[in-house]
DNA sequence: TGTACATCAGTGAACGCGCGTTCACTGATGTAC
DNA sequence: TGTACATCAGTGAACGCGCGTTCACTGATGTAC
């Protein structure tokens, strides 16, 4: 009995396991070539598997893309938060950086994002848990804001903040004849500035 | 000699009149559905005319796209210029809410810019001309930015502000659960408030 | 005014392709006795 | 230990579909004489 629900969990992490093998594989597709473009035959093929058994751990593409999309997010909040131990006036201007910064370098992640938003065939289920994965983002958000001297509003301006970096990542990110290196310090300048602006907003917001 | 002119410019007239049936049918469709369920064929079936015909007047599906979203932009341009004869407080916070509220009623531009900035498959031509298209935006809002005070990297301030706005169109368009009314409220807000971000902010920027 | 011809907008059918997904099968591994 | 059987991960081939685009043709309109 024991030695079964070994057996069976040793199942389970193997399967876990072989589940992000496939997801890695996606991400480095998705970070190499524009979205549309990316089959699940790239995938497969950079996973070095067939295809076919691609379905056998993701019921559809779009599964795959909201685990890789999730896993992105979890890694963004995990940076932002261990980074939060300093003056509230850092804080927010480290958390704008971080953030622009890490979607800039792995931009497959907004790439997704974007994707979800423009295409509403996401079924309930896969939005609840878009949401569930975004929101410590906003709440982390917010209690910076609120370190910072807001006091009305404050989820608001939380939307507002994560929304002022979105645009700067949807924006900018192909600026015209420009190299990956400008467009990146492009963004981390415009975070730094959008960062100041609700840093001093924040003070006399109440 | 003067005759044949007319004939020819009384064609070209005629064949502009027909570009612009077709793009008021993709405008049509595209306000209707998700992006890429868009097919030329329903473009020409919302047109009443055949599929084919589209391609005497378009060279190819993305020439029709970009068409379009010009047009778009444009109608914006111009609201957001007659409204601005008015103190630079209200100034901003009416840009805000104009390219907002016409974004959000109109998202089938929003559709396409972000599918333009999703998909880097766009001849240099026609990004060259998408960006003619958007810069008179960024001078309308850096010339506001001045007004309130702003002094020093104006032009970047403008970018910020710009993005700031595409980023509550993006982020919140999908809100969960909520009809339309209710999202274009909460976008209105954002804009607000982001609106008077940037003025206090614009104030002290030197 | 009438006639033969040229042009060209408009079209339905077809092409060619790539995709997500499913199917039917193989063969390795584990299990029961 | 050996044998017959069950399971199931992995797979190449195939399905079915929809799409953007092109082709070959029609017929209306304009032109030349």
């Amino acid at each position: 009995m024991t030695n079964q629900t070994t057996f069976a969990s040793l199942n389970k992490e193997a399967r876990k396991a072989k589940q992000q093998v496939i997801i890695d594989a996606a991400e480095r597709v998705f970070a190499s070539k524009a979205f549309n473009q990316v089959s699940m035959r790239d995938i497969a093929g950079e996973a070095a598997i067939s295809h076919a058994t691609i379905y056998r751990y993701f019921p559809d593409k779009q599964a795959l893309l909201v685990e890789a999309f999730v896993r992105g997010i979890r890694e963004i909040i995990k940076s932002i938060r261990t980074s939060s131990q300093k003056e509230p006036r850092d804080e927010i201007r480290d958390a704008a950086e971080l953030f622009v910064d890490f979607l800039s370098r792995n931009d497959h992640y907004f790439k997704m994002m974007s994707h979800f938003m423009l295409n509403g065939d996401l079924s309930p289920e896969r939005v609840d848990r878009l949401n569930a994965t975004v929101r410590p983002l906003l709440d982390q958000f917010e209690i910076i804001l609120k370190r910072l001297g807001a006091e009305k509003d404050t989820r608001y301006l939380a939307h507002c903040f994560f929304a002022a970096l979105n645009g700067i990542l949807i924006t900018f990110r192909d600026y015209p004849g420009r190299s990956p290196e400008d467009v990146q310090y492009h963004m981390k300048l415009l975070a730094q500035m959008t960062a100041r602006l609700f840093e001093q907003g924040s003070a006399g917001w109440k």
